[in-house]
DNA sequence: ATTATATTTCGTTATATATCGAAATGATAT
DNA sequence: ATATCATTTCGATATATAACGAAATATAAT
């Protein structure tokens, strides 16, 4: 129930629900996320670390980076169930599909220096 | 998205959760709602409201009572995919074995009197 | 009509959560 | 070693939500 629970939480926040459809494209960094969302880093942060505890994501360290990847292979049963099925969502919706062009055009050398 | 949104905030709640598990059931009045989990009748007619407006449930009224039923012929998308996959979720769990025989002894009759 | 029962609405309170900015931490590059 | 950049943690604030009891509403029974 608790795991169950953590899940449907970590997905009823609009941002939340941002970072999963753009990390179905492709793993990014805190700072990539943060720029398509618009949000403090903090905030975008925390929002990884409510989605890393329900086990939808995981992250790899990679030099001065920390590359956020969807948790595909997950053992996790309801994770496997909920991913496929929220890709197939929202894929029409208009914040959705400008985040998704966004991820295109980011490269994370350009940005977080400012 | 709104829709979406409105969908998993209705499911991130302990209690409603369990009102769906029962409902898989059968239709239940809000008096054995109430109580099979134990609340004010006000908060549990709040939660009902909540899943109603996630179309996750539809009332019916019957005399003084009102049922509420799940709503497993609906043409949304995303709850007919959504109530099948809770309807396989939880039914191990000790707090839904619980109160799924809560509904089988329950007496509609016999419980708001007091 | 009056009473009883079921439900909803309203007002209040306590708790949880989203957000930010500042400070702390970790890693890289100079 | 120091400076720089990325990320996390912390503290504060604003908003959302869950819960209750009391009052209001709706229906049924007397």
């Amino acid at each position: 129930m608790e795991q169950c629970l953590t899940l449907f939480k970590a997905l009823s926040d609009k941002n939340r629900i941002r970072i999963i459809k753009i990390l179905e494209k492709r793993p990014l960094c805190v700072c990539e996320i943060t720029t398509i969302l618009n949000l403090a880093c903090s905030t975008t942060s925390k929002h990884l670390s409510v989605l890393k505890k329900a086990k939808l994501i995981f992250e790899q360290k990679e030099g001065k980076w920390v590359n956020y990847y969807l948790n595909k292979a997950t053992m996790n049963p309801y994770i496997k169930e909920f991913l496929p099925m929220v890709k197939r969502w929202l894929n029409d919706d208009m914040i959705i599909v400008r985040d998704l062009r966004k991820v295109d055009k980011i490269n994370r050398n350009e940005i977080c220096k400012s």
